[in-house]
DNA sequence: TCTATTTGACCCAA
DNA sequence: TTGGGTCAAATAGA
């Protein structure tokens, strides 16, 4: 990896923290607001509220020591101990008990590619259920799909899917990894980011990871990946929570305007360059090619019935893996 | 017959 | 000890 791309200034790492102060307050901003709905997921919400200004708490304090570290020395080599998220790296482990059933993989270390809500489960890869799990505090199942080009190209790539429990007609998705197979069939339709931003449409299935600030490039370079951890799990626990993303919620910002819930979520996440969400085109049709069933909708006798809307969202951008083998971030597009 | 999904069991990290 | 990620045999559908 290259050790010097993932450096950070102490001017940078300090607009990044200028950012977390803003969506700390964006977060606190939000909270006064559900303390004034009349909603039975009022409290609820406040709750998961309470969980992200922790988390944002925490990566500013996460951040605060690395800005510390940079300005003694400049420059921030984050792959010293705690920016790597302490021992969170895969570990290709093998079973030492001798049993007959010998399993080897990798379990739990890999931290999300991306987290999204949506209303259909194609996104334009083909996936392979491999699993599913009753999960504690969840109505839903989770379900477990790998690339179906793992085994003959290897491709690492993963996801998790869940019916939201506020929406059961939307699901969470959540990605591990990224695609490395080549089937142009599995090809991530990519939409410029100002195309997206081109039509003032809806924003609930469009996530678009475009730089949007100095710190927002500050943060994608740095390696701050004790913050980034702490936004991603930040993200996931909103978008999580707020699956109902539909609903409109008007409150009074830091920038005096209307937000989707969304678009806050976006907003208080990607001021520090995770996920950024923008305005967007609405659903596109993507072509696959050959027909692949339900494949990707968990089709046939899967839990989660294939969406009759065919795509409904759109991942805009590219990943890249920034650092680690496994420490995958975002890379900004250019 | 082949391929994908289901589901119970296994196993590891927290 | 337990929750959750994965495996793999059984099953279903094309």
């Amino acid at each position: 990896m290259a050790s010097s791309s993932r450096g950070v200034t102490a001017e940078r790492a300090a607009a990044a923290a200028n950012d977390l102060v803003e969506a700390r307050d964006g977060a606190a901003t939000l909270r006064a607001f559900l303390l004034q709905l009349d909603d039975q997921r009022a409290p609820w919400a406040q709750g998961v509220v309470d969980g992200v200004l922790n988390r944002l708490s925490s990566a500013m304090a996460a951040l605060d020591d690395v800005s510390g570290a940079a300005v003694a020395g400049g420059q921030l080599s984050p792959a010293a101990g705690s920016g790597s998220g302490g021992g969170a790296r895969p570990q290709q482990s093998v079973s030492s008990s001798g049993n007959t059933k010998k399993r080897s993989f990798s379990r739990r270390s890999q931290r999300p590619t991306d987290t999204k809500i949506t209303s259909t489960l194609e996104d334009g890869h083909i996936w392979r259920k491999y699993g599913q799990k009753e999960i504690q505090n969840s109505r839903q199942p989770r379900s477990y799909y790998r690339c179906t080009h793992k085994s003959d190209q290897g491709c690492n790539a993963k996801r998790q899917v869940q019916v939201c429990e506020a929406d059961t007609s939307k699901y969470v998705v959540t990605y591990y990894g990224v695609h490395t197979c080549r089937d142009p069939s599995t090809i991530p339709l990519v939409v410029p980011d100002g195309a997206a931003g081109a039509a003032p449409d809806r924003a609930n299935n469009l996530i678009s990871f475009g730089a949007t600030s100095n710190a927002a490039a500050a943060a994608a370079s740095t390696g701050a990946s004790s913050s980034h951890q702490y936004l991603a799990m930040a993200a996931d626990q909103l978008s999580t929570s707020w699956c109902a993303s539909d609903d409109v919620f008007s409150f009074s910002s830091s920038a005096g305007s209307l937000m989707q819930v969304d678009e806050l979520i976006g907003a208080v996440v990607g001021s520090a360059g995770v996920v950024t969400s923008t305005a967007t085109a609405g659903s596109a049709g993507l072509d696959r090619g050959g027909g692949f069933g339900g494949v990707a909708g968990g089709g046939g006798t899967g839990s989660f019935p294939p969406s009759p809307n065919g795509l409904g969202s759109v991942v805009v951008g590219s990943f890249g893996s920034v650092g680690g083998d496994d420490d995958d971030l975002f890379r900004m597009d250019p």
